[in-house]
DNA sequence: GCCAAATGTTTCAGACCTAAAATATATTGA
DNA sequence: TCAATATATTTTAGGTCTGAAACATTTGGC
């Protein structure tokens, strides 16, 4: 019941190209990936600034917040964002001038800092996200209720083979005598 | 042993929420492609940094002039790599002053400035671009071709998705009497 | 208790990116 | 012709982002 991995290597192979080690299909998906968030993050961009004034990273930090009824931490923030502690730090920095977050170190731990949004930060991002859900609706019109789901399914098995590869690498790496594959 | 569509549509509905206009299939759906983007981006560019001491912005805007052997223009690189002109301007820049790339004005047209990699800019592309296709190769490495096609083919309907409805934005906006919303 | 290591955040230098204004050149039409 | 308009690029101001160093606080071992 094993299929030889060579087997199914050789099958990718011959299918898409003939010279070895060639991976033109990868590189082209990634690219068309590339293209379609590029394609929806600066049309979301767009339209709030027009809309409401304001910047996609801001947006982004306040949904976070949003989600969280007891705050969160800088570090939270950051790892969910998948941005820098640095740059946390700076978009906060604009929030809290505008009155949109509230920062204030937690009570046992003086280290961290717990972000929290205002009373006006949930009003305004209230309105904010219930227009963003109808501009990303919007824009995903054109797919099949079916498709959606399939595309769905598909991009959390890329998820898992990129979690993968990455914790390999990382985790792989300091070790010298840990094999790698 | 066909599921009906119906089927797959009710259970999607029911199991999603009850309210009406209600999107958050498509803002989850959104949510999983721009981790799956961010997650490459940021391994692509760590990389790039610690085996080439480069950037992937620099990497990219190569990548295009390498496509074209008779040189690109600032406009048709800023439309590919869908970024402003003003930051291939600057991203060039950094090329020009490591002798990567040349930039010289149109013979015909002296608005027009073109681009091309040097010789030097050639071979330092040509070294990265094969290790670049083995790091993407890897982080799907993950999924079964099969998946993979299927994958590209759902980003081709997104795309086309995209582009139809922030064209049908841009077409209808700027004509009317001047109704914000 | 006290010091070293660990953890969380900010600061810093530098690159990227955008939209809008400014500049430079080309084209068009009276 | 020549001014108005269109097109291509650069400049500018300001926000975003990173990795590394600096700073602050806590924790764990002695």
């Amino acid at each position: 019941m094993e299929i030889p991995v060579t087997a199914i290597l050789l099958d990718r192979e011959t299918k898409a190209s003939e010279r070895p080690g060639d991976h033109k299909d990868e590189l082209r998906l990634w690219l068309r990936l590339l293209t379609c968030a590029t394609l929806i993050e600066s049309e979301i961009r767009t339209r709030l600034r027009e809309e409401f004034k304001t910047t996609l990273p801001r947006f982004d930090l306040m949904a976070q917040l949003e989600k969280s009824t007891t705050g969160m931490t800088v570090g939270e923030v950051s790892q969910r964002l998948m941005v820098s502690n640095g740059n946390v730090t700076a978009v906060v920095a604009g929030l809290l001038a505008d009155g949109l977050v509230d920062k204030r170190p937690a009570a046992q731990d003086r280290r961290v800092q717990v972000l929290t949004l205002t009373a006006q930060g949930r009003r305004a991002f209230k309105a904010m996200a219930e227009r963003h859900e109808d501009w990303i609706a919007e824009l995903f019109a054109g797919l099949e209720p079916a498709e959606t789901a399939q595309l769905f399914q598909l991009l959390g098995r890329t998820k898992a083979s990129l979690h993968q590869a990455i914790n390999r690498r990382q985790g792989g790496e300091p070790t010298p005598t840990g094999d790698q594959i």
